[in-house]
RNA sequence: GGCCCCAUCGUCUAGUCAGGCCUAGGACACCAGGUUUUCAUCCUGGCGACGGGGGUUCAAAUCCCCCUGGGGUCACCA
C-alpha cells in the first residue's frame, strides 16, 4: 500500500460534514451560516510560493465576502501528493497575512466544516465517487495510460479533436464490478450526459455574462485517478458543496472546467454557485505571466520592498476601478465598493512602474515610524543598522528616514540613499559628476575651508536642523558667495553625491564633528590635484 | 487545430447593461515649464485611444452581424 485511501472501500474515515453540534475551536454559536450568507473560498495548491495572480484572486474573494457580511475561507488543494509541501502552504497563508487579507476558516484557525486540506478528505470524495459509480452517473474506466496515449496520437495524427473516447462508457456495470473486484487498475470517470443529443450547459457568470459549452466538447473527465486519489475537478467540487461556497471567484483558467464542475453538481443533485471568472494577469509580452516576463511570487514583492497596502491597491487595480478616477484607496474602501460584476472582463498587463508609483505613494503616506520599522530589515541586511542601533539612536535614525523619504519608493531603496552617512570621512567615495562639478568650481576649496572653521565655530545652539540652512545663506551674504557656489561643493564633500536629503539634515545626521573632518578633507582633495 | 473568453491612450482603467450629457474622463510612464541649496516631492501644461467593415437608429465607444487580432484551455496538474 501507498498510504492512500483504499478506492475501493466506501467507508469514509474523516467526517466532512458541518458539526452541527456544539461549539468549534473558535467559539462560534453552534449554528450552520444560513443559504444566503455570502461564502467565498480561496483554494491554493501548496505546491509552489503563491503566484501574485492568486493573490489577487484572493483578494477578490476576501473583499466580496466582507463586503456583504461573508465568510471567506482558505482551503488547501494539496491532492497532488508528489508535489505538495506543508512549507509551502505555510509561506502562502504568510503572504495573505502580509498583505493583511485574513480567512474565517482555515487549515490552521479550523472552523465548521473542518478539515481544510483535501488530502484529509479523501474518504468524503471516494465515498462520493461510489455513490455516483452506484447511481450509474460515473464509471469505471479500465483504460491504461499507454491505450489513451496511443488514442491521444491517432488522434493528432488524424488531426481529429483530442479528447477520451468514451470506450468503457458502455461497459455492463456488473462486468465492471468483477473486474474492479478482481483487482484490475481502473479510474473513475464522470459520464457526461448528452453528449450525443445536443446537450449544453449553460450558466450565467458574474463577470461574464451567459457562457455555454456544448457536452459534445466535454470529454467524460476523470475523477479518481488509478492510485485511487481524487483529481481536482472533483474534489473541488465536492469540498465547494460541502464547505456551502455560495460564489465561486477563480481565474479565467478555469472557465473551461465550469461545465464540468456544475454536471458534477447535478449528479450530486446540488445547485451550483454562483461562478465569476476573473480575467488574467498578464505579462509585458500579453500572456499569461510567467518567470521570464515578470515576478510571479508574491513574496518577491515583499523582498523587493514594496509596503503591502500598496501592492494591495495595485493587485485591485488590475481588472477593477473603484470609480475610475481614485487611483488611491486602502481595504476599507475596496470592501466597501467592491462588487465582483463590476471587473473587467480583459486581461491585464502587469505594469511594474505603477506598482512603485503606488509603493512611494504609500511609503510617503504612512507614520515615520512605521517606515523606519519597516526599512529596518533592509538597513540591517545592508550592515547600515546593528542590533540595538534603533534603540539607542532613535533621533539619528528617525531624521535620516524622514530626510530621505521623499526620495524613494520601495524600502529596499533606503539603505543605498543613506550609505554616504556610514562612510570613512577621510576617504569618502565620490560621484564622478558630483566631483566634476565641484572641481569646475574654482572657489570650491576656499568655500569649503571657510565653512570648516564657520561651522567649528558656530555654537551649538545655532547649529540646529530648524535654523542651519538660514545660517549658511546669511554665511553665504556675508562672503559674497552666491548660494550655489556653495551648496554644491558642500553637498559633494559631506555626502559625496549629485543630489541628496536636505543640507540641513546631512549636517545634523553627520554631526558636527564629521561634517568639518568631511569639508577639511574635501579641501585637501581638491588642492592636492 | 477544436472549444471558450476578450477587444477604449504605450500601460491600468472610467464610460458600454438602461444609445445623445463623450470634440471620450482619470492614473502610470514620457515630454515641457514652475517651486527648491541638489536630487526628489509638489504644482501646471503637453503628448496620446474607441482594431476594421457592415448594419439598426434622427443619433453608436455604447445595440446586432462579420472579419481581424489577442488570450485561455484541450493531463490519471491544479
Amino acid at each position: 500500500m501507498d498510504g492512500r485511501p483504499d478506492p475501493y472501500s466506501a467507508g469514509p474515515p474523516v467526517s466532512c460534514r458541518p458539526n452541527r453540534a456544539g461549539t468549534n475551536s473558535r467559539g462560534w454559536p453552534s449554528q450552520e451560516p444560513s443559504m444566503t450568507t455570502v461564502r467565498t473560498r480561496f483554494a491554493p495548491s501548496p505546491t509552489g510560493a503563491l503566484h501574485i495572480g492568486g493573490a489577487r484572486t484572493a483578494l477578490f474573494n476576501w473583499a466580496f465576502a466582507r463586503g456583504r457580511g461573508g465568510r471567506f475561507v482558505l482551503r488547501v488543494e494539496d491532492t497532488d501528493p508528489e508535489r505538495s509541501k506543508r512549507e509551502y502552504e505555510d509561506a502562502i497563508l504568510d503572504g495573505f497575512r502580509w498583505l493583511g487579507i485574513d480567512w474565517d476558516e482555515g487549515p490552521d484557525v479550523g472552523g465548521p466544516f473542518a478539515p481544510y486540506r483535501q488530502s484529509e478528505r479523501a474518504g468524503r470524495h471516494l465515498e462520493r465517487a461510489h455513490e455516483l459509480v452506484a447511481k450509474g452517473l460515473a464509471y469505471r474506466c479500465f483504460a491504461t495510460a499507454e491505450e489513451l496515449g496511443e488514442l491521444r496520437a491517432g488522434q493528432e495524427a488524424r488531426k481529429e479533436t483530442l479528447r477520451y473516447d468514451g470506450r468503457y462508457r458502455t461497459l455492463d456495470a456488473a462486468e465492471a464490478e468483477r473486474r474492479a473486484a478482481a483487482g484490475e487498475a481502473h479510474t473513475i470517470r464522470f459520464r457526461v450526459p448528452d453528449q450525443d443529443s445536443g446537450g449544453e450547459t449553460v450558466f450565467d457568470d458574474s463577470i461574464r455574462g451567459r457562457v455555454r459549452f456544448s457536452h459534445a466538447e466535454v470529454e467524460d473527465w476523470i475523477m479518481v485517478r488509478t492510485d485511487g486519489s481524487p483529481t481536482y475537478n472533483f474534489v473541488c467540487v465536492c469540498d465547494d458543496a460541502d464547505m456551502q461556497i455560495t460564489h465561486v471567484v477563480r481565474g479565467e483558467e478555469h472557465l473551461v472546467n465550469t461545465p464540468k464542475q456544475i454536471l458534477l453538481f447535478r449528479a450530486l443533485g446540488l445547485e451550483p454557485p454562483v461562478y465569476a471568472h476573473l480575467p488574467l494577469i498578464l505579462g509585458t509580452d500579453g500572456k499569461k505571466m510567467s518567470k521570464r516576463t515578470g515576478d510571479t511570487a508574491l513574496e518577491a514583492y515583499r523582498v523587493a520592498g514594496h509596503p503591502p497596502e500598496a501592492v494591495v491597491n495595485f493587485l485591485c487595480l488590475q481588472g477593477w476601478a473603484l470609480d475610475g478616477e481614485r487611483e488611491v484607496f486602502d481595504r476599507s474602501e475596496l470592501v466597501e465598493h467592491f462588487d465582483v460584476k463590476d471587473v473587467s472582463k480583459g486581461g491585464s498587463i502587469f505594469d511594474p512602474d505603477k506598482l512603485a508609483w503606488l509603493s512611494g505613494e504609500y511609503l510617503r503616506a504612512e507614520p515615520l515610524e512605521q517606515t523606519l520599522e519597516r526599512a529596518a530589515p533592509f538597513l540591517a541586511a545592508a550592515g547600515l543598522l546593528v542590533d540595538g542601533d534603533l534603540e539607542e539612536r532613535a533621533d539619528f535614525w528617525r531624521l535620516a528616514i524622514e530626510s530621505i523619504r521623499e526620495r524613494v519608493r520601495l524600502y529596499a531603496e533606503i539603505p543605498a540613499k543613506l550609505a554616504f552617512l556610514f562612510a570613512p570621512d577621510s576617504v569618502l567615495p565620490w560621484d564622478a559628476g558630483a566631483e566634476a562639478k565641484t572641481r569646475a568650481n574654482a572657489g570650491a576649496a576656499d568655500v569649503l575651508e571657510g565653512l570648516a572653521s564657520f561651522l567649528a565655530d558656530l555654537p551649538d545652539e545655532r547649529f540646529r536642523r530648524a535654523t542651519l540652512a538660514d545660517e549658511l545663506k546669511q554665511w553665504c551674504a556675508s562672503q559674497g558667495h552666491k548660494l550655489g557656489a556653495v551648496f554644491q561643493p558642500l553637498r559633494t564633500a559631506l555626502t559625496g553625491e549629485p543630489g541628496g536629503p536636505e543640507l540641513a539634515d546631512v549636517l545634523v545626521l553627520l554631526g558636527r564633528g564629521r561634517s568639518v573632518a568631511r569639508l577639511t578633507a574635501a579641501v585637501g582633495r581638491l588642492r592636492a590635484s
